[in-house]
Order: structure tokens, then C-alpha cells, then sequence
DNA sequence: TTATGAAAGTGTAAATAAAACACTAAGACC
DNA sequence: GGTCTTAGTGTTTTATTTACACTTTCATAA
């Protein structure tokens, strides 16, 4: 556990033998301080002869692992390749294996057309990502990468929206015990914008001068001597986390008591 | 979703095709008003000449799971094969697959006594339940298996005290913010067992009058007209569990706020 | 320069929950 | 009848939650 190496020297397995039981989704959250989003890849597929459109919707970003490679790791790497950065936000949150993972025929055709057998069963693993930066490269693997509002999202590829779903639960319940929303934010945020934030992933209306109280008790969350700059309104303050601040405060953050 | 077969109709699957890169693992605790145990297994290898003793020490319950088998099937058939009973309280955890879990030539030594190749990569995907019976078989595939105080345990076979350590973060995650522990108690239940129950659990000690006032507040606990028998003190009453109470109010219990 | 729009920021009172704390009651057993 | 052991109870203080409305500050347009 100790003595990991930091992320700068950390180089991403890019060869090796594929595993081919076990491969790892990342559902990457992103935040546009209108919707929560998550960041879906185009699945299309032509007919090779007429040119038909076969196959035109969404998946998640996903990848077999190496097999010599951690989970984590595997994780960090999509996320590496989707967006160039290291040290994101990722969190396993479930495991989907039923054997019937595959069912659906545009599925089943997709993957033949990928030379994949539709037939073998696969395990992913489910990490949830939170992604505060925009400036990810808008290409993986060939395929078109897209920001979608999570609320739009009616089905997806496979089991994702599943998955999706089920990442959705796990992001819920982690937000109201621990502080994490920072890492859909810019580091200087406004508490407008986090207010907003809670509101969407919680699907809740909070007061505002209510959640400001509560604001002002977690002292891990300095307001600078810096205000927002170019809007058309009263400028807001800005604020950021303090990781040092919370760390040490933190042991008392467990006993929650019943 | 729906329509799933109830327990009694539930087969499980005792032959088919085994997958050999995932297994399930399943940490089960119980509670004998004392400590929180956790349900292991005697692992004990003579040399088969010299007899002497090559390994004793202890594993989680833990299978391969079968090629057309749901993860959660799996393990509710081995909590089926331990203990004779279905519809035990089961949650997936967290899924362990680092390359490197087999490092200890003691388990090496295991696995290729048992015909297993000790270099082959296998996932566990790690549940934890909640048993309050007791009358469970005491043997399982020959092995001996024991109630033991998770206090007491330093080590274990394989990364199973690491996937232990992981379930008992889980359940303390889980015992804040939702009433399951009712599931490690008889069904009628005094609250100081209750209590003890969180104090082991969290590692903290609770007020009696404070944590009965939490609790009157909750009323899907409710009281019986019935008392303890056969202690040697003054006997305390008993409470059910009112499931059907708390399904009803749990949506209030959804806006946690943060 | 003034007016307008749009979000920021602020306080108080009432209700509820949390925390701290010590004695009496009821049964079993000798 | 006495002793042992755990059950069960109430009050006060402090902290948190909830509900609720007006003023401030900036950019922009008239």
C-alpha cells in the first residue's frame, strides 16, 4: 500500500496479453454547472455492402484489462486515454457479470462486427469517475466522445444504462457522507455552484441560506479573497477545498453515531 | 427485475461448466451478543509423506462460481451450502483482481495440492451477509468451520484478511445510514442487544437513554407485550423489525440533505 | 447616466435533535 | 430476604434544522 509510485512516474501498460474474462466501464461524471453529464462514446456500425446504418447509439468508456494490470489501473488508463490527465477522481462501485449481459441482437451484431464472440461472458467491473476539466480529447479509439445530460439518458449500449444507473445510486450515497463534489468544480467555485450541484445529483431543492450555514460549519471549505469575474450579476466569492484542513478533522467524521 | 422466482423455487446449480477466472467470496458475520464474528474455514495441509504439517490456517467462504450463474446467485449458493438456508441478507462489496494476489508460497503450496495452477489470474468479487441463526452445518466441502471474533483476527489465507478488512468498511458504511443489523439478531430482540450490536460494529460506545430516544424515534422498530425469558435480571422488552413500516416512510429517509 | 435584469448574500425565530448525566425497577438465584 | 445483574427512565443545555424575504452588486442596454 505504501510506496506507490506517484502518478507522473506511473507508465500505462499499453501491450501485453489481454484478459479476456474481465474487463472494467468507467462512468465519467462532468458537471457544466447546468447538468450532471456523463461522457458516452458513439457506437456505430454500417452495413458493409448497402452502407446501411446497423447499429447508432451510446456506450460508456470501457476496456478489457491487461493481465498483469491492477483494476485500478485499468481504470486510470481508460480514463488516461480519454482525457490525458492522471489522478481523476475514480471510485469501483459494482461488479455486473449475469450471463446474460448479452442480450440484445444489436449487441450481439456489434460485437461480431468487432471480431468479439457475443456468446463469451464477460464481468465488468464499474468504476464512477468525476471529471472537473473540459479540455478531454474528443476521440477514443477512433470513436466520437460526447458530454450527455445524465437526465436525457433512456438506454445505452449493453447492460450501461444499467450501469449507469447503478453508478448513479453509488455517486448519491457517497455524496452525503463525504465532501467529494470539489472534483466536478473548478478548484475556485462559487457555493452557488456547489448548491446546484447537490441539487441535481440529489434531485432536491436546497434553501440557500440554509446550505450556507451548513457551509460555514465545514471549515475545509476556505472562501478566498477572490470574487467570480465576468458575469452580468453581483460577483460571488469564490471558495476551495481544503484537502489538509479535512484530512485532519476527519477521524471525527466517522463516528456518524446511528 | 420482477418476477423473480421466489427462494423456494430457486434451484441452485450444483453441476455446469465452472468459470475458471471468477469466483465469489463471501464474509459472513454473525453476532453471539458478545462479538461480531465471521464465519472461516479450517485450511489444513499434511505433508503427504513425512505428515507433517504444512499448513493451518483459516479462509473465507469462497467458490468458483459456475458459466451461467448470476454473481449473487453464486453466493447465496454457497451461504445455501453452509447453512441450509435461503434468503440470507447478502451485498456485494467490492471486487478483488490484482495480479498479484497469490504471493505467499504457503497459498501456492494450497492451490497446487488442490490441482490448481497458482500463476493463474482469478477475480473475486467480494459479498458480505448478515446470519443471525445459528444452526448452520458445521462442515463445508469436508472443512472444518468456525465462528470467529473478527477482533481477534491478525491473518488469514490468501488476501482474504484484506477482503475482510474491506467488508467490515462496508457494513460500517452501510449500519449508518440503513437499519439492517436486525438481520444479526433473532427476530425479536431486546434493544440493548441492539445496541451493543452498533457498539461493536462502529467501535464506539453509545448512551443507553440517548440511543433509546433514536430509536423510539423510529417506528419500525416496534415493541412487542413480551418480555425476555430466563435471564437472571430483570427482563427487558422485545422489538420486531417492521419491515413493511419502514418501506413505507423509507423515501423521506432518501433526502439525507448533505 | 440611468434603468433593468440576474444572481449573491444575509438573519431570526421556532422546532427538532444531540449530548451529558444517575438513579430506581424487576427478575433470578442463593 | 438479600444480592446480583441488567432494564428502563427524564431533564437540561447545546447544536442543528427548517422556514422564510429583502438588499446588494455587477453587466448590459436604453
Amino acid at each position: 500500500m505504501s510506496h506507490l509510485p506517484e502518478a507522473e512516474d506511473k507508465v500505462y501498460t499499453k501491450t501485453g496479453t489481454i484478459n479476456n474474462s474481465v474487463s472494467v466501464d468507467c462512468v465519467i461524471f462532468g458537471f457544466d454547472f447546468t447538468n450532471l453529464n456523463v461522457l458516452l462514446v458513439d457506437r456505430v456500425l454500417y452495413d458493409q455492402e448497402t452502407g446501411e446504418e446497423l447499429i447508432n447509439d451510446l456506450t460508456l468508456t470501457g476496456n478489457h484489462i491487461f493481465e498483469h494490470e491492477e483494476l485500478d489501473d485499468a481504470a486510470s488508463r481508460i480514463l488516461f486515454e480519454l482525457t490525458g490527465l492522471e489522478n481523476i477522481y475514480l471510485e469501483q462501485f459494482y461488479t455486473f457479470g449475469s450471463p446474460n449481459r448479452i442480450q440484445r441482437t444489436k449487441d450481439k451484431i456489434w460485437l461480431e462486427a468487432n471480431g468479439r464472440n457475443p456468446k463469451s461472458r464477460i464481468f465488468t467491473v464499474g468504476y464512477y469517475s468525476l471529471l472537473a476539466s473540459e479540455n478531454i480529447t474528443l476521440q477514443w479509439k477512433g470513436r466520437n466522445v460526447r458530454w450527455i445530460p445524465v437526465s436525457t439518458i433512456y438506454e445505452l449500449a449493453f447492460d450501461h444504462f444499467e450501469i449507469l444507473q447503478k453508478a448513479l445510486q453509488a455517486l448519491r450515497k457517497k455524496v452525503i457522507t463525504e465532501p467529494i463534489l470539489f472534483e466536478l468544480l473548478p478548484s475556485k467555485f462559487t457555493l452557488s455552484q456547489l448548491q446546484k450541484l447537490y441539487e441535481i445529483i440529489l434531485g432536491i431543492k436546497l434553501d440557500k441560506r440554509n446550505f450556507r450555514k451548513k457551509i460555514a460549519r465545514m471549515d475545509y471549505l476556505t472562501k478566498l479573497e477572490e470574487k467570480q469575474q465576468g458575469v452580468a450579476h453581483k460577483p460571488a466569492w469564490l471558495y476551495i477545498f481544503d484537502r489538509n484542513i479535512y484530512e485532519k478533522n476527519r477521524k471525527e467524521l466517522l463516528d456518524f453515531a446511528i
